[in-house]
DNA sequence: GGACGGTGTTAAGAACCCGTAAAAACAGGC
DNA sequence: GCCTGTTTTTACGGGTTCTTAACACCGTCC
């Protein structure tokens, strides 16, 4: 589903929000202070912001104005001041919602809902390509030679999470936890049969793959 | 600048919202129940809708969802109600925004901005066509081959998802949770009804679908 | 050379998902 | 209150995907 941004200095205030959301079906990349909250917002795709304002390294409208300087992404104030003052200067600096503490769950998924749904569809995610076929992330679409190549679930799941790291080495661990859960960590013959199964629908050569690569006893990278 | 439909029962308070928001430079529509509400908004052209839920003649949310058949135009709800419940209902009914009473009329008017801002440009609605029908998004118009093809609410709420995210695709998760709500998003035996239905209506062989398609484990795809 | 750990390939049953039709429950209009 | 159209529920056959197992392969180390 979405993913959200969650900026909070209260380490117990973030591991709940990242719980419920996470349950809710939300990605959540949390941050906890401002700096952190833009570095995020450049490097990864956020679909909305949560931020609280009580920030320890910056003031919380800053963040505000340094995400309007180049995103239009949703962003949802949260904040302990009940002054309406606090609510103009918030949302005139760009925020599209405010919420004062304390408040529910429901409430903040309502207005997560509220929001991303008039923000609609999100600047494109990147079509990644190769030689041999492409990758586009965002309509979960996957082309060899133009003609559209069907990917299960579990096929899917591992393809993106290695084509999100060209070029990285991604541990077989990793890959395991992030598609199968933790609990699978080392059921690594999950992943032979799984990668044997990408290569023969992406590869020219199966047997001698160019863009699925194994580093033995380490784990595969996606070479572009 | 922007015109403001305001719907309020309370005279006072209509009157009052009208001479101040007159006075910040907005043309104002007032309206004292739902059904003068929505036919304000369809006989002018309203760029921000303040409502307030407690109206005489209908439920305010049945208004907010009057509005949402046909107009995207943002909606502040007003409500002396602070209870969570009645705010998630609201926003999850298509509302844009949820201030409780009593509130500061700077923020009001911060909140209006935030509105109207982010509705900026409004980007005109597609027809969308393929071999076999086309989908007048704007008009809730579905034709084939010439000819109107009916459909029930739910059947267009799913077809407009899906031909509004065309090549894209749409997780049961996200299509049960837009139509249905967030708490039908396990139910996905209702997907596979209304999309039989669907292809009943606008497939040439609905046994093999050309353009309403399935990835199973993952969702549907709408290909033009 | 042979054992061994890690890997690739294939196949088959189990578990799960999907399409279809038809009936039951529900809602709105008259 | 009845009637019509819509939504929800139910049941089942057929298909797809996941999991598991068995075996071949390739290098390294003893």
């Amino acid at each position: 589903m979405s993913t959200v941004l969650i900026v909070d200095d209260e380490p117990q205030i973030l591991r709940a929000l990242q719980i419920n959301l996470h349950a809710h079906g939300y990605t959540v990349v949390p941050a906890s202070n401002g700096t952190a909250a833009l570095a995020a917002a450049q490097t990864q795709a956020i679909d909305v912001v949560v931020l609280d304002l009580g920030l320890p390294d910056m003031d919380g409208l800053d963040v505000i104005a340094g995400l309007r300087g180049w995103t239009e992404v949703p962003i949802i104030v949260l904040s302990a001041r009940h002054g309406s003052h606090d609510k103009v200067e918030a949302l005139d600096a760009g925020a599209d919602d405010y919420v004062t503490k304390p408040f529910g769950l429901d409430e903040l998924l309502a207005r997560l809902r509220a929001a991303t749904r008039r923000a609609g569809p999100q600047a494109a995610e990147p079509l990644v390509e190769t030689a041999e076929f492409t990758v586009d992330l965002a309509n979960k679409l996957v082309q060899r030679g133009g003609a559209p190549v069907r990917m299960t679930p579990t096929e899917w799941s591992v393809l993106e999470l290695l084509v999100r790291n060209p070029g990285r080495l991604v541990s077989q661990q990793q890959i395991l936890t992030e598609v199968w859960g933790p609990a699978y960590a080392k059921e690594t013959h999950y992943l032979r049969v799984y990668m044997a199964q990408l290569r023969r629908k992406l590869e020219r050569d199966p047997a001698n793959p160019v863009h699925l690569l194994t580093e033995a006893g380490m784990g595969y990278r996606f070479a572009p």
